[in-house]
DNA sequence: TCAATAAGCAACCAGGAGGTTGCCATCATG
DNA sequence: CATGATGGCAACCTCCTGGTTGCTTATTGA
């Protein structure tokens, strides 16, 4: 999932899509300097991960933003906070002591 | 940075760190499978990132846990999720109008 | 019905990521 | 001071990633 975040294109798609707006494939690639290649397989990357799925409504593939694995990510990473401050206190009390 | 989280190792060379605890090489790849090289370039991909920080003392290279980045990423998911909550909101006035 | 639009599929390529091995330098200490 | 612990450096290897090109297959709409 933090994979799937690290790769500023991927960042860039998932920012576009996070309006919640369901967009084609030739619309994600139209202001990029991509191939419509490219882009696809950053998208099928973040459907892995369970950031966006992805549905053929036509004749073109209509992507949309999950917001599940965004907030997972948000609660890992208050843990790895707590974790550090619950760190901090314990080193507080120890010099006050 | 989350290309340096995307990383399993790393995310585990991490944690273990974030404790506030500094320690060196020899103890961080003790108990794992990897080479001692190997977690020096991980620990590396981390400085680079601005996650850890190291100081030579002694015959051993300490690293340090930085919790800045982490806070900086936590805002930023923060700011993906609120752009996600706009559009629900505006989606649902939209409906219910 | 046929041309244009949207996208899937497959092959291919260069470079970087993750990992190993081998060797050398430095520090701590019995 | 000699020896073991700690780690830096460099070369090397493999495989995945990010990207491209070329071609085929729907779908749409004039």
């Amino acid at each position: 999932m933090f994979a799937a975040l690290g790769d500023r294109t991927r960042l860039a798609l998932l920012m576009k899509l996070s309006d919640g707006r369901t967009q084609s494939i030739a619309r994600l690639s139209a202001d990029t300097r991509l191939t419509r290649q490219a882009v696809t397989k950053h998208l099928h990357v973040l459907e892995r991960a369970g950031l966006v799925s992805s549905i053929r409504v036509g004749r073109e593939s209509r992507f949309a933003y999950h917001p599940e694995p965004v907030a997972a990510a948000r609660t890992y990473l208050d843990m790895v906070a707590a974790h550090w401050d619950g760190a901090l206190s314990r080193l507080r009390a120890m010099v006050e002591e």
